[in-house]
DNA sequence: GTTCCTGCAAAAGATTTGCAGTGAC
DNA sequence: GTCACTGCAAATCTTTTGCAGGAAC
């Protein structure tokens, strides 16, 4: 899957540059950072992780580039509650998911169901609404949490 | 349904008074308010209803309010984006259901389907998570701005 | 050399908190 | 009279914007 990895990176530069961008270091780091994670990252976490890792980049540019990448359709925002809009990357090794969120820890993870998929699509037809995206979370306690 | 509608106010005053809390102008006119609404509604939505309406109630108070009425279970916050949280009753007159959302103007609109319920209970069971609460969102364009 | 990218600092928007006065009980 | 409720103002937190210096082409 390295392969499949390094190509949303690069695939998401190509179209970057088709779009008129030019590289950066800011903008390269968030790609490299997006890409390695299991799941969405808020802005503060992205800032967090590249201050402790690579490279430090400033808030300001992290907003911006995830801006430009969400336009050009390489990520997509998700909104999980905890009040913070988080980001994932579309395509790539990783496969369209959705999220369950643990009310009392705060940890996110990934799922997914074709048997969802498939009633959100038939249900997409009856709605008064043209659907291009959906999202569905699940709260509740993890495991962890409901141990304890 | 007027009965209904009423219902909810005075369960969630009653519950209000078992934790102790006391009466307020302020907490009955956000009550009042969220019973009449057909969708969710964000803390500032109802600051502007408010002043246009019945009483002026202030912000702080409002956030307050809706912490308590919340933690009572007696709304739910729902996060369908637009950086901002939003509010809605819980029981009452309006039963169980998810949002379309148009990414163009905003709109919100209510919708629920037994085929998605059943789905959902039934995916619940096979995830490592206890779960309590689902949130769907539908996201797309409005009939209105399909055909401009 | 021109134009875009980036960081810094300030601004804007949403939410929370501290405090003092009023009102419920 | 006590303690909760409320409004105001200040603080906090997230996100956006303006501007100037540096980097890509």
């Amino acid at each position: 899957m390295a392969r499949a990895k390094h190509d949303w990176v690069s695939g998401a530069e190509q179209a970057l540059a088709d779009a008129g961008y030019r590289r950066g270091g800011a903008r390269r780091a968030v790609l490299e950072l997006l890409n390695e994670q299991a799941c969405a990252l808020s802005v503060l976490e992205i800032e967090d992780l590249l201050r402790a890792g690579e490279r430090r980049v400033s808030r300001a540019s992290i907003y911006r580039i995830l801006e430009e990448l969400e336009r050009l359709g390489a990520i997509q925002r998700v909104e999980i509650g905890q009040s913070m809009v988080r980001y994932e990357t579309i395509g790539g090794s990783k496969h369209h998911h959705h999220h369950l969120v643990c009310d009392h820890c705060g940890v996110l993870q990934p799922f997914s169901d074709p048997e969802l998929e498939r009633t959100i699509a038939r249900l997409s037809e009856r709605v008064p609404l043209v659907v291009s995206d959906h999202e569905v979370v699940l709260h509740g306690a993890c495991a962890d949490c409901e141990s304890r």
